[in-house]
DNA sequence: TTGAAAGCGCTACCAC
DNA sequence: GTGGTAGCGCTTTCAA
């Protein structure tokens, strides 16, 4: 009988075919392929060069039962389609990556049952770590809606109460940061069209813009701060116009999302205002739409790469159970384009 | 010396503990948690109340062991960050998940190194299907970087010259659904901004649009139709802007891309021209850019979710060997919103 | 330096 | 119906 009828589905080479191939036993070529020292070199190389003949890989699954460990973290995400995922996912991806660490991905759609349902699973594969990633909001969540046995875990763009690693954007800096530049740029009537109340980065934000502006001998003029109750373009527009009502010299707004500026933007326009030499735009987030506005949009990125990055390498971190939870607040940038006078 | 010292990690209830607890041998329980019908009633029960007591869950990795597979999907994407890759992940998701399966996602940015290193470790976790999905471009792809050794793949928003199931939008169908939406929106001179050249889908998109404006007494005048070089909003606007010098009666123009057809609002905007009395814009993608624009733009929605969800089935159905591969063409689907006069 | 043996947690075959 | 046994592919003592 030929042992390869089926092409299509080879029996894949195992430790055991190594070893029979090298003359050795599979301890031998166990230590080998793990780098072990004590083995002798002339059975060593028999062993690489059987390797490389046969094709070996290590089967990690059986590997991870024997170790206790699967060498895979999971993102479980309440909105896998959130503006801010993506990029965020990718840090965490290139993280993983490059520690030879796999990903798992789950969507929750904010639903408890639905979250219960996927951490058992995650937990049955003996994942190593978890990452709660928030797709559409930075606040409070509750705890994992399953005991976690002991896997660790790390919060991305939210956080909980618990002694848990906590990856957020730096939103105090943020504002310092638009501040700064619209000092720099000789602003003087500056407006801030804020997120909603309810965000807590909105407050943080406020806090870093009105008290870098204090430093700077331009103290903020509470009358120009209004709280936007979205983050859409449409209300930029309204309360940019507002504010264009009440303060005829207004010479700068900061917003807090591209599309709120998008939307302030559109009301100067409306005016017959120029951009930036009237009226000076800064947003907020760097979504792909800011460089493409008219004028590209000055606008403070979230950090979102660099904060999945480092979840990812808390997670991994977490595996040695040597470092203590921390809270991780990643600078905001700030990136120059052509609505502000600036750089 | 107590067994629970550390809280953190405590051992995991196995398939032997139950059996212990209640009694039987780990081959009843193993019975009785695959829904064997060969166990008595009553060890059934006794079983299954242990396993209650003592919450167990059996063990994935082990499992996978034992069965050669591993309940698991994997995405490779060379653009985790393009703008179609998110809900075509939720459908993926979507799908494994309903099916008890996890999936791996994993990025390659397009680098056949990066993709063999990838496609190494999927193999090495056994994974039991791959999705290949494109994030940024719609076109053939070269061969899996790796033989697969029998794990079976489909195309995802792109595909290659294999024997293996595709899932792609249906462009034709796209197009003739803006001609079908655009006459009877009473438009009569139409043109066309269709995107790059390179891409296949436009030469899809620009078929059916202009077969089937024909078959509706129509016939589309090639004059009106320009190859915009990218898919941005600045072409858009300049594209329109010419279409509109040479024919001033122009009354419709549908775009490729809701970027192009936010350059195409604003050029009309600038001449002063309202939409969708004097001009109707339709545009292609539906992202969410579109429902923002003023007024809100009509476009043809690619089905992402949809083809996402139709990936992961396939591949799961893939598992059975039983169907061969086909290539699926998911139909698009028009949005109506303010752009145009229809609906 | 090498290998025999045990075992990670599970399923399946085949006696009883 | 039930359980003993073997084994999935690997790592790790421990003895030789």
């Amino acid at each position: 009988m030929p042992e390869q009828l089926s092409a299509a589905a080879p029996r894949r080479v195992t430790l055991k075919d190594v070893a029979r191939a090298s003359g050795v036993t599979a301890s031998t070529v166990s230590k080998v392929v793990n780098g072990r020292r004590d083995v002798g070199p002339e059975a060593r190389q028999r062993v690489l060069d059987t390797i490389d003949r046969l094709g070996f890989h290590p089967n990690s699954v059986a590997r991870g039962l024997r170790m206790q460990r699967s060498d895979t973290l999971a993102i479980v995400t309440d909105d896998l389609e959130g503006i801010f995922t993506n990029a965020m996912m990718r840090g965490v991806e290139d993280a993983a990556s490059s520690a030879g660490f796999g990903v798992f991905l789950c969507n929750s759609y904010g639903d408890r049952d639905r979250e219960q349902l996927q951490l058992q699973r995650l937990l049955d594969k003996r994942v190593d770590a978890l990452i709660f990633m928030s797709g559409n909001r930075v606040g409070r969540r509750p705890e994992p809606a399953l005991p976690l046995q002991g896997t660790p875990y790390v919060y991305l763009y939210e956080y909980g109460d618990a002694q848990v690693s906590t990856v957020l954007p730096d939103d105090v800096g943020g504002g310092a940061l638009a501040a700064t530049h619209l000092v720099d740029a000789g602003a003087s009537r500056i407006a801030f069209i804020n997120g909603p109340r309810e965000w807590e980065a909105t407050a943080d934000r406020l806090h870093g813009f009105t008290r870098e502006l204090t430093a700077l001998g331009h103290p903020f003029d509470r009358s120009l701060l209004r709280w936007s109750p979205s983050w859409n373009a449409e209300d930029g527009y309204f309360l940019a116009n507002e504010l264009m009502d009440i303060v005829p010299d207004l010479d700068a707004i900061f917003c807090g999302s591209d599309d709120l500026a998008t939307g302030a933007m559109a009301a100067v326009h409306d005016r017959g205002l120029s951009i930036p030499d009237d009226v000076q735009i800064v947003g907020f987030d760097d979504r792909s739409l800011a460089e493409h506005q008219r004028p590209p949009l000055t606008t403070i990125a979230l950090p979102l790469h660099q904060m999945g990055h480092l979840a990812g390498e808390q997670a991994l971190a977490s595996l040695e159970r040597t470092t203590a939870p921390a809270v991780f607040r990643v600078p905001c940038e700030l990136v120059v384009r052509k609505s502000t006078r600036g750089g």
